[in-house]
DNA sequence: AATTATTGTGTCCTAGTGACGCAATATATC
DNA sequence: GATATATTGCGTCACTAGGACACAATAATT
């Protein structure tokens, strides 16, 4: 922590700061990635402030690559935080108390933000999550499973997963999500943790294969127990064109 | 501009400001309105400048009020925009010379800012149009026909009726344009102008009415030349519960 | 070899959609 | 005042998409 609070006021853009909710797919459920700070009670998404010059979108990606180790990933902004209130200030003075500081009223730190919030797809597999100096824990959870949150990142979480569900039909959300090879059923299991609900197993295998947008592999995944899936991977061309026009579905 | 220039910094959120693009609906066009700076060449949207203690919504709504005299306005935050060279740095330093004041390179004025866009909806004959202090125009300009705008402010206005058009089954965005009364043929037109691209005008009446979002006034629209079309008014209760669940329409 | 849970493929029916025909009607024109 | 013209209201037809469900095939387990 002390790290950021001797930070020199200039190297930041005042009052600005970015979030990620960070977005993978392990077992047929939607995971986030959280982390935990040192001496706080509740869980937080990976945050960081923007530089003077920098881009938003890098700040974002920066963050990004800090918390998993990963580059080029599938990274959307979705939403502006302005509330005034969404700051606990009585937290931020007791951090800075303990950290044996003058709370002085001007320090940057302690001014009114507001916060740009991204969502990030990544391949569970490639993701190592690793904890940084100010936190002592970094995991995936699930989405129907998560702990208390500080300030309003669960609200910026919640919103995160509706934009998920709006743009389904629009964004590669299969594609970023899932690894190389996937069965029927684990692209079926996706869709219904983003959208929330259960579907037919024969009506979205019909949809989805008509759409134009998989290749069928012809291999099996054998191991699993009872009859082996086929595989099948995104057919870059083929999606990408449809994604532009929007995959007609009423979900 | 000197009212800006001479504010103290204390008064604003340093490096954030809103932007505002106001739709408008009148003679079958979508219609965008701009102010012209004075001493400058190009157009530009609406926009303001955030206080330190409010609510980045808050503001937009403020920028609005002041220019169109409207309050509770049908607004809707799209998007932060935050490339540290959207802003033209020569062109403000050019307007601290002008204004005979010492260009400090501190000064809040001069520092990156991002910007905040929102769109609004507005009944055209509601709004009266009004320039500031700082503008001495503010008309009303065709979506088809835009003048030259400044800074990134025509991607702005490009990525908010991008917006209008994705969220045209999500939002009351056919309430908000519309009068009160209007005939299915002026709805058509607007669901035409937003979508950028033309309907079968059967087609569209059966869809519209089937959704059950419109009463039937009984009264005919006299006055234009050929057959006097119905009049319709949006039942607000239906309406509402189906944007909820958003509109089924592929458009 | 039988059991069990899951997967691949297909059918049926209904609602929604695109393309288009035709009569009704309000003003403009002669 | 009759006719012309453009527009509106309502309807038809064929095709597609989508929800509900049946049945056979198959890979590990017993």
């Amino acid at each position: 922590m002390s790290e950021f609070l001797d930070t020199p006021a200039e190297k930041y853009h005042p009052g600005l700061s970015v979030d990620c909710v960070i977005f993978g797919f392990h077992e047929n459920e939607l995971k986030v990635l959280l982390l935990k700070m040192k001496h706080a009670a509740h869980w937080a998404l990976p945050g960081g402030f923007v530089e003077r010059e920098e881009h938003v979108d890098k700040a974002a990606s920066r963050v990004l690559e800090n918390r998993t180790g990963l580059k080029d990933i599938f990274l959307q902004q979705f939403y502006l935080f302005g509330d005034p209130n969404r700051h606990d200030h009585e937290l931020d003075l007791k951090l800075f108390k303990e950290s044996g500081r003058d709370p002085v009223r001007e320090h940057w730190f302690l001014q009114r933000f507001v916060t740009v919030g991204y969502y990030a797809l990544i391949e569970f597999s490639k993701a190592s999550p690793r904890p940084d100096y100010i936190s002592d824990a970094c995991e995936w959870k699930g989405i129907d499973e998560l702990p208390k949150m500080i300030l309003d990142h669960r609200q910026i979480l919640d919103r995160a997963h509706e934009t998920l569900r709006f743009q389904i039909n629009y964004q590669p959300i299969g594609y970023n999500l899932l690894p190389e090879k996937f069965t029927m059923p684990e692209l079926q299991s996706l869709y219904e943790t983003i959208l929330g609900k259960k579907l037919d197993r024969r009506n979205f295998q019909r949809k989805m294969l008509a759409y134009g947008i998989l290749k069928d592999l012809g291999e099996r995944r054998k191991g699993g127990a009872h009859k082996a899936p086929y595989l099948y991977s995104f057919d870059v061309k083929t999606y990408n064109a449809a994604l532009k026009k929007g995959l007609k579905g009423s979900w």
